[in-house]
DNA sequence: AAGGATATGCTAAAATTTTAGCATACGCAG
DNA sequence: CTGCGTATGCTAAAATTTTAGCATATCCTT
C-alpha cells in the first residue's frame, strides 16, 4: 500500500473508494447513487477511470456493466483506516476506541454481543498472558 | 458539522485537518514539518488561509506566530470518524472493530488494560441491563 | 550593525480534480 | 419496430486545489 495510501486520495476519489469499500463492489450508478452530491453519470464513470489509472480500483464486466472493486484488499484497508483514526484521533489509546464505540453503538449492542465482546478481550488477555 | 464534513475536504485540506486533530494545535512550520510530501512554508501558510475561509480551522496568534486549530471539537470529531471507519470498513460490528483494534495493538496492551478494558464492557453492559 | 532564519500579507499561476457531453451500443417495454 | 433508458468509449473544458514567490517584518546570532 506504499503508494496506495489513503490520504493521497482527493474528495470525491475518497468519497468513491469509501463506497467501495462499504458495498464491496459496484457499478457506476450505484457508486453515483451513494455519494454525497453527485456530479452526472459520465463524471462518475470518469472518475472511476481515474482511479483505476492510478491503480486503486480494477474493474471486471458483468453482463453489459462494469462491476469496479478496490485493488487493496478489505481486511487491509480496514486496519490501516482504523490504526489511522486511533492515532490521530484517540492517541493511540485502545480504551477511548471502545469507550466511544460504546458511547455511539450503546443502544444497539446486545446481550449475547456484550458476552462476546467479554470473551475477546479475555482470549486476548490469556494469549498475552502466555508471553 | 452539516458543512464541515470531513467527505468534504480535499486531499491536502484532510492531511492538514489530522495533523491538528492529531497534535491539537500546531504552527504552520509544524503543520508543514507533519504532512507527507510537503511543499513549501508558503503553500502551507496558504492552504490553512484557505481551510480558515472555509471554517474548518481557526488561528490565534501566540507570540509572532499564528497556532491552527479544528474548530469542531476532538470529541465530535472522533466519534464522526470512528462511526465512519467502522461503517465503511466493520459492518457496523462493534466486535469485528474489538477484534480488529486487538490484532493491531496485541503488543501494546497491558494486563492493566486489559482489565480496565473489561470492566469497560461490563458497565456498559450494566447500564444497559437497567434498561 | 549585518545577515540569516523565520514569520505574515498578498497575489497569481500551475497543477490537478471534477464535470459534462457527443457518439455509439444494448436492453426492454409498448 | 420505435423510443426511451441505460451502458461504455472518448474527449476536453470548467472548477478547484495546490503551489510558489515577492514584499515586509521580526528575531537571533555573529
Amino acid at each position: 500500500m506504499s503508494n496506495k495510501h489513503f490520504n493521497q486520495l482527493s474528495r470525491r476519489e475518497r468519497q468513491i473508494v469509501d463506497v467501495l469499500y462499504r458495498e464491496g463492489e459496484a457499478t457506476v450508478a450505484e457508486v453515483r447513487a451513494a455519494i454525497p452530491d453527485p456530479p452526472g453519470y459520465s463524471a462518475v464513470r470518469a472518475l472511476l477511470g481515474v482511479l483505476e489509472e492510478k491503480g486503486h480500483v480494477k474493474h471486471r464486466r458483468h453482463g453489459r456493466q462494469y462491476l469496479y472493486r478496490p485493488t487493496v484488499s478489505r481486511s487491509q484497508a480496514r486496519r490501516a483506516a482504523l490504526k489511522h483514526v486511533v492515532r490521530t484521533f484517540f492517541d493511540d489509546s485502545v480504551e477511548d476506541v471502545v469507550a466511544a464505540l460504546m458511547s455511539i453503538k450503546s443502544t444497539q449492542i446486545s446481550a449475547e454481543e456484550y458476552k462476546r465482546l467479554s470473551k475477546l478481550i479475555e482470549s486476548e488477555r490469556n494469549k498475552r498472558g502466555q508471553r
